[in-house]
DNA sequence: ACTACGAGACTTTTT
DNA sequence: GTCTCGTAGT
């Protein structure tokens, strides 16, 4: 056996990985080992002589997941990866604009903006061309930017049939001259910039289509249609490509990913045969069956469903708490118990649908002293005081960059106020020169101008200053000359970002160590596509809290899925939302595919939600995981609460509001004295204040307090 | 130019 | 409840 690698593959995983030169879909189930398919099958391609590194092009979404991918690459090959192309879909995409930026039209060194960057390049936008913020809210600019952009469409080719639409699109166009003038191109940008590049120039496209024998995708499933586009411009007739997915965990529809690309994918590409992956290497079978139970509600699936060798293992267990508190408080007291057992604090995950639900589990984690740690929030080059100093580095950069300089010409405070960048800005305008330009000219007069020309002159230095120095000392020279440092060591609670600065330089230090391009573009690129670690590393001795997205490819021994309420998950903005509920209950079955061992899930009759009581009722999703899967554990303090009913037999918990000694649940048929028969649809508060939301038939819908709307059930 | 206060939002998120 | 954002006041 020449293929070392090859061994203790199942028949499926091996099938996959040696497949002959054609397009393939991988159908890989949760935990099937996706990523080892993904790897084993770059090494056998080379190792077979079947393809070269230069021949093999792979994409994922995630830093991290394409790190991963190179770290098992090498471990698996004596080969330099360094010529191959592995990365996300962006970096691939600045790759080749990097290399080709003439063909495309950008300045050599363009820079990267981020999501905040473009949104404050928006807001900037909208106020020189008098747009009311009102009206076009920035953020919405952004999505219908972001997303047309992501159907492929520059600003002349998108509709427009009113006024709304039309001054939508006149600000694309705006934008986009605007950012062509500034030299900064954003993610979306990346993407359709490149895609544009490799349709029109038929020689750059061949060049590359004929390099690329081998296209890999990872989560085939999050792709968008650009993405997808770009992929298909970009295999050539003899490319094989190989792509791997799970439409089951397709989480992320609403940022523009596509699960229908499958379809296409199998079309398009003349998919003989699709490849399933459906044994499972992570979790017992209680979970898998009830992961396979769920999901089986969802209509248009390519179907697939998990199996293991591996025993049944026990129930899901599930807990009923009256308040948020209450269940978290449960979650702790199990926790320790697990802990007590011998289960790792970093093997135990917290999960829930929103990030607002944390608190509540956090303060509980903290009283009880029980070590944890929270994912999300913001990151490394997200937070303001890194921003700032990747302002100043960018304007040392690039002149062309206002963005930068609005953002630093006044921070720290230099006196330069709203008036005085006004004037600069039409003075930059008459004179049709950057901002940087427009401040070296001292066009301003008075004190502020003589501010603004020092500025520039800051600048100016630090550029020559920096010219000849390494990149950390760069950095350094700037945080002290630029007078960040200095500013935020003044600030009260300044300590943690003085550290962050001094972390910033390290970073550099770790950057040039790492790449052969050591330049300050280079690192400015690396800042901008990679915002730092968002997910969680192993090792670390604590509780893992996490939204259920930021689970997704994680596994844990115990899970604790919180907050299975209707209206919280499956979310009630889900209801607005096309095939909504669908990618709510893929949530769902993502959530219960992290589990190792052993799942619990919570769900609490009363929750403070937005600074006020909320009562939900028990998740619908609970309902279609079969009763014999699960097992009621409510504790004594669960009853307490006398304005609920006992909660019947488990699984099939219904909640539902008790008054006066009738029983009200969603979907009760009631009739009225005044408003007649009519449904209930909906609930809210509980005890005095618990009202009903119900929709008569001649009435329309109403909301009634219970407490005295003399109802009747029927 | 900076602080303070009130209004309004508030699902999920990588690049 | 808590955070951000924008405006008004100092």
């Amino acid at each position: 056996m020449p293929y070392p690698f090859l061994h203790g593959l199942n028949p499926e995983q091996r099938a996959a990985v040696t497949l002959p030169h054609e397009s393939a879909l991988i159908l890989a189930g949760a935990g099937s080992g996706k990523t080892r398919v993904l790897t084993t099958r770059i090494a056998y391609l080379i190792q077979s002589g079947q393809a070269t590194p230069g021949g093999v092009l792979a994409v994922t979404f995630t830093n991290k997941a394409a790190k991963e991918m190179l770290t098992r690459l090498s471990a698996m090959l004596p080969i330099n990866t360094r010529g191959m192309w592995v990365g996300t879909f962006h970096g691939l995409c600045n790759r080749l604009l990097r290399a080709h930026h003439r063909e495309a039209a950008l300045p050599a060194l363009f820079q990267i903006l981020d999501s905040a960057d473009q949104l404050s390049a928006i807001k900037r936008l909208l106020k020189s061309l008098n747009v009311d913020e009102e009206k076009y809210a920035p953020k919405q600019v952004q999505h219908f930017i972001n997303a047309s952009k992501e159907e492929g469409l520059r600003a002349e080719q998108v509709d427009a049939y009113d006024t709304y639409t039309t001054t939508l699109r006149e600000v694309f166009a705006e934008y986009d001259r605007q950012c062509q003038r500034e030299g900064v191109v954003d993610f979306a940008e990346l993407l359709l910039r490149s895609y544009e590049l490799l349709s029109r120039d038929t020689n750059l496209r061949e060049h590359y289509q004929s390099r690329f024998r081998h296209i890999l995708v990872d989560e085939f499933q999050d792709t968008n249609r650009l993405q997808y586009r770009w992929l298909k411009l970009l295999a050539g007739p003899a490319t094989a490509v190989f792509a791997v997915g799970d439409d089951d965990q397709s989480i992320y529809a609403f940022r523009g990913a596509h699960v229908g690309n499958m379809h296409e994918f199998e079309r398009d590409f003349s998919v003989q045969k699709i490849i399933k992956l459906e044994q499972n290497y992570r979790s017992h079978g209680n979970i898998l069956d009830a992961a396979n139970a769920l999901i089986h509600h969802n209509a248009g699936r390519l179907g697939k469903n998990l199996w293991t060798s591996e025993g049944a293992g026990e129930q899901i267990r599930l807990f009923e708490a009256a308040t948020d508190q209450e269940e978290a408080a449960f979650i702790v007291d199990e926790a320790k118990a697990l802990q007590r057992e011998g289960v790792s604090l970093a093997d135990i995950a917290i999960l829930y649908r929103s990030n607002a639900q944390s608190r509540v589990l956090e303060h509980a984690l903290f009283n009880a002293a029980m070590p944890y740690r929270v994912y999300g929030g913001l990151r490394f080059f997200e937070r303001q005081e890194i921003k700032h100093a990747l302002a100043y580095l960018r304007l040392m950069a690039s002149s062309d960059d206002d963005g930068a300089l609005l953002r630093v010409i006044n921070f720290p405070a230099r006196g330069i106020g709203a008036r005085s960048l006004e004037q600069l800005q039409d003075a930059a305008k008459t004179r049709g020169v950057n901002l940087f330009e427009a401040a070296c000219m001292r066009v301003v007069g008075g004190k502020a101008g003589t501010s603004i020309g020092n500025f520039a002159a800051l600048i100016e230095m630090l550029r020559g200053e920096c010219a000849d120095l390494p990149l950390p000392e760069q950095i350094e020279h700037m945080l002290d000359k630029s007078g960040l440092l200095l500013h935020y060591q003044g600030e009260k609670e300044g300590a943690e970002r003085v550290e962050n600065l001094n972390e910033l330089v390290n970073a550099a230090a770790g950057f040039i160590a790492e790449n052969q391009d050591a330049s300050l573009a280079g690192f400015l690129t690396h800042a901008a596509l990679e915002a730092g670690e968002h997910q969680a590393e192993a090792g670390i001795q604590a509780i893992q809290l996490m939204t259920v997205h930021a689970a997704k490819g994680l596994e844990f021994h115990a899970v604790f899925l919180s907050g299975l309420e209707e209206g919280l998950f499956p979310h009630e903005n889900s209801r607005n939302e096309r095939d909504g509920l669908e990618e709510e209950r893929r949530l769902m079955y993502v959530a219960i595919t992290r589990a190792r061992r052993r799942l619990y899930i919570s769900y609490a009759q009363s929750r403070m939600l937005h600074g006020q009581f909320r009562y939900g009722l028990v998740s619908r999703f609970l309902g279609e995981i079969p009763g014999e899967l699960l097992k009621a554990i409510n504790t004594s303090r669960s009853h307490s609460h006398a304005a609920w009913g006992a909660p019947s037999p488990a699984p099939q918990v219904r909640a539902s509001a008790v008054t006066a000694g009738a029983t009200w649940r969603i979907g009760q048929n009631v009739v009225h004295p005044k408003f007649g028969a009519g449904v209930i649809v909906n609930c809210e508060g509980g005890g005095d204040d618990a009202r009903v939301e119900v929709k008569f038939r001649d009435h329309g819908a109403k909301w009634l307090a219970l407490e005295y709307a003399r109802m009747t059930a029927v």
